[in-house]
DNA sequence: TTCTATGCAAAATCTTTGCAATTAG
DNA sequence: CTAATTGCAAAGATTTTGCATAGAA
């Protein structure tokens, strides 16, 4: 699912199950929809707060992603880090993991089709009726390495 | 590395950087020595408590795992529930994964090593010095599935 | 008008720190 | 005796809740 495609994706699901539109809701919608990778609930505040968007309150934050994580439009990203991270559902073509820095925290997104075959193939074996799966690999990132 | 490997591999490290024996960190390090999964800090006070075992402050517990995260004696355990998990560093025959019950936070421990495999081969293919790695597979245990 | 959405402030948790007392070496 | 170890209480930080107000349908 494309970035636009999701965002409209998430309207109507909201909607659908009885919600009215929101201006904080709908600003922190824009921003993950634009955004490729987990962000915390501070930066997502932060980033609300400078980029121009209109600012929203950060229990209003929290209360928003506890409703899209509700309603499977958004996924909580595990780092290790303190803060949790939160990003789109991403459809089959963006769907990917996580490389985290644990010297700078540094997190980029990765993606691996036999890692995925694996994954799919184990989940069929374990007992466990699996709805997701995430990977976390952790070490030194280029700029850290060799400091 | 054999649990009672561990417990004994842990105490010469702790030696070697310096340290003291204490009551409270002897006493972690016997539980953890013993657990096959990842505790929650709380799980450990708790634990300690009840199995008759020392009884240790939180503070203690969080300073004692802390230091051990530190020395690589014990490892942090993603599951993307609230509280962070401590589980001792196991040796390749003990290398292990989490499966988690979304609904009642079972946590179970799987291995694969197809998946090992995988994840080995991509290692060296990232833009990341890989140290650790995690997978997390969320979903529902029978007990929860179908409810 | 009615029910949802939101901000603010207070509350609840988990984690970290400061400090004094205890204990190992 | 000297330095590490601990417990307790206070401090920090993040996340959640209670409420009153604003806003969408």
């Amino acid at each position: 699912m494309s970035a636009g495609g999701w965002l409209e994706h998430a309207q109507a699901r909201l909607a659908e199950s009885g919600r009215k539109r929101g201006g904080a809701r709908q600003a922190v919608l824009e921003l993950l929809a634009g955004e490729r990778c987990a962000l915390t609930a501070i930066e997502i505040e932060d980033a609300l707060r400078r980029r121009g968007g209109r600012p929203v309150s950060r229990a209003s934050i929290y209360r928003i992603l506890e409703e899209l994580l509700q309603l499977g439009l958004v996924q909580r990203a595990l780092t290790g880090q303190a803060l949790d991270r939160y990003e789109r559902s991403f459809g089959p073509e963006e769907h990917h993991h996580h490389l985290v820095c644990d010297r700078c925290g540094l997190v980029v997104p990765f993606s691996d089709p036999e890692l995925e075959r694996a994954i799919t193939k184990l989940s069929l074996r374990v007992p466990l009726a699996v709805s997701e799966h995430e990977i976390v690999l952790h070490g030194a990132c280029p700029d850290c390495h060799g400091k």
